[in-house]
DNA sequence: ATGTTTTTGGGAACCGGTTCCAAATAATCT
DNA sequence: AGATTATTTGGAACCGGTTCCCAAAAACAT
């Protein structure tokens, strides 16, 4: 491999010129012809280390994901990349696997690679967490949830549970059951049934409602949701992920109970394929790409030591299609 | 940030010395403990730049991948990640977004960052990937396609298809019409539909089989089908991925075709839905996440020097439920 | 032609580690 | 004890760039 040296010799040259041609310094129209040939015939590319162990700094932008396997990751990743691109910075993925300490141990790890900025897309923040940001010299954005002391940007599942609960009980429904996770995950487990709860707790006299609570597997949640059906048969089911809700689905048809006949069903997230399910799934659509995008110009703008609020919110809408039913019984 | 120069002046020692005790070289039990101690105290990390800057290696395996909201693409990288762990080496993922321009770049400029190997999970391999390969002085494995030139690792398409294609046959199907993509992707679009053919040639007297060409898109696919329907109406669909057999599925729901009385479909990868989805998909499950592993074995035996296949192949399995129904015209 | 300003080029130091080599010290053997 | 060998240590060079500073050359002004 070829280094700055090289090819100041050969060009007659110091290594200064060198640099300074790449660099955009000030350098003569022939030298520059003769640096730039040498170049190209010996299809020279500097050395990124050298060059950011000066610089003391990368153009890395670190992601760190709690898992690959999800639609939400996935969508977001590609808006995070893509804007990032145009940005000209890169985006390096590390996955945490669920677990909370590999997820500490990146945070870390990202910041020992000199990464300009970290973007985590947690489940939760644990005082760990917080510690390791203030040791880590680098702005941090949080995505998905949010903490007082970081810059968040989150989906306002709060808002959008409200909404979706709020539609299902204006849909005349009486006993609704809500089918969660725990509450170790703040904005699946704690937002999005805290706005559920909001909701039907304003149709309190009509609606009898019911919080359940599985995984995020859809085996455990279709598992879930077949006990549920016999201890509370409700006509409408809130499931805190489109997962979830596959699940649910399962299982209805399991106990032959068909949607949204019998039993309205909705989802949460909008994964591509609840279009494309029978009955199709009425679900809340979470702008996550969107999200993505805006995550990257968060983080960068933050490097830059630009302003930007402590806390934003991404977009999301409710999708109306076929899993869910209008009752009237009270109507009879 | 503190440098080793530090540490050593304040442990009272030379550099040589606090970076042989880093690296495990002999250094007396006081030293070891002086310097211990200093390190603890000001949380001394080494600088990675300076430290491969010397190296002239990372343990960095970069990942390219042609996108991210793909099933495959999701287990293939969990694979990957979780044995690069356990091998110590850390994994870079680098998006390309299905654009064979900013994938060659993307090779490139793992190079250029010194990755220690870089993974392809490839869906053509062009003359300038090949190019590119021969340029970079770095390990490459391909996953999912394979070249002569190339160290590859592919999911045996073919043998695969050509199973799901018998078992369509055997179940008493006349009239067969296949789904797939176009020849961009070998093996997808040319392998999976190559094995079919293969198995339905061999029971030509009886079958009549068409095979038509759409998109990866579930919405295409589900536009396509529904044509399909129209002008040859099959008693059986094989679809090259289940995304398509989704779209199928769709489809016949809106032409009122029962799955699988009247028609049945299966799908091709193994996507986790496919088994909660109603009727239950019967596909062709590959083991990406298993696949990603063997690749990441690869990968780094082929950095150690070791010898491996230069063409290795990746389990699969017929995954049998609901989605095809056995016919018994012929009987009666 | 001479003085002044602007460009251009080279030398050397620096970034923060690793590694080679030789010196100093400690341990082992006649 | 003296010689020999093994273990620790420090100094210096090196990895491949960037940048500062000053000298030489070129361009311009008087």
């Amino acid at each position: 491999m070829k280094t700055i040296a090289d090819i100041a010799k050969i060009a007659g040259v110091a290594k200064s010129t060198v640099s300074r041609f790449l660099n955009g310094g000030s350098v003569s129209e022939e030298t520059k012809r003769k640096i730039e040939q040498v170049i190209n015939e010996t299809g020279y590319t500097p050395n990124a280390f050298a060059q950011s162990l000066k610089a003391k700094q990368t153009n890395m932008i670190g992601t760190i994901v709690p898992r690959l396997d999800s639609y939400a990751t996935s969508r977001t990743l590609m808006g995070i990349d893509e804007r990032l691109r145009e940005l000209n910075y890169h985006m390096l993925i590390s996955n945490a696997g669920q677990d909370l300490h590999r997820e500490i141990e990146s945070i870390y790890t990202l910041a020992k690679q000199k990464a300009a900025g970290i973007i985590l897309l947690a489940t939760q923040v644990t005082d760990a967490h917080l510690q390791a940001f203030r040791t880590i010299d680098i702005p941090v954005l949080l995505v998905g949830q949010q903490h007082e002391e970081v810059y968040s940007l989150i989906h306002d599942d709060e808002t959008a549970g409200y909404a979706i609960g709020k539609y299902i009980a204006q849909r005349g429904h009486k006993k609704i059951a809500f089918l969660g996770v725990g509450e170790y995950d703040v904005a699946v487990g704690v937002k999005r049934k805290k706005g559920v709860a909001q909701a039907l707790r304003e149709h309190a006299e009509e609606v009898e409602a019911r919080f359940f609570e599985t995984t995020f597997s859809m085996t455990d949640a279709a598992e879930k949701a077949e006990q549920l059906f016999d201890e509370f048969s409700p006509s409408a089911l809130i499931c805190a992920t489109d997962n979830i809700a596959f699940g649910a689905m399962k299982a209805a048809y399991r106990k032959k109970q068909y949607v949204p006949k019998d039993i309205s069903i909705t989802g949460f997230g909008g994964y591509e394929v609840t279009a494309m399910m029978h009955p199709s799934l009425t679900t809340v659509h979470i702008h996550f790409k969107e999200a993505g995008q805006m995550a990257a110009d968060h983080i960068t703008k933050l490097i830059k030591g630009e302003d930007i609020p402590k806390l934003a919110y991404s977009r999301f809408e409710l999708v109306l299609r076929e899993s869910v039913d209008i009752r009237t019984d009270h109507l009879l």
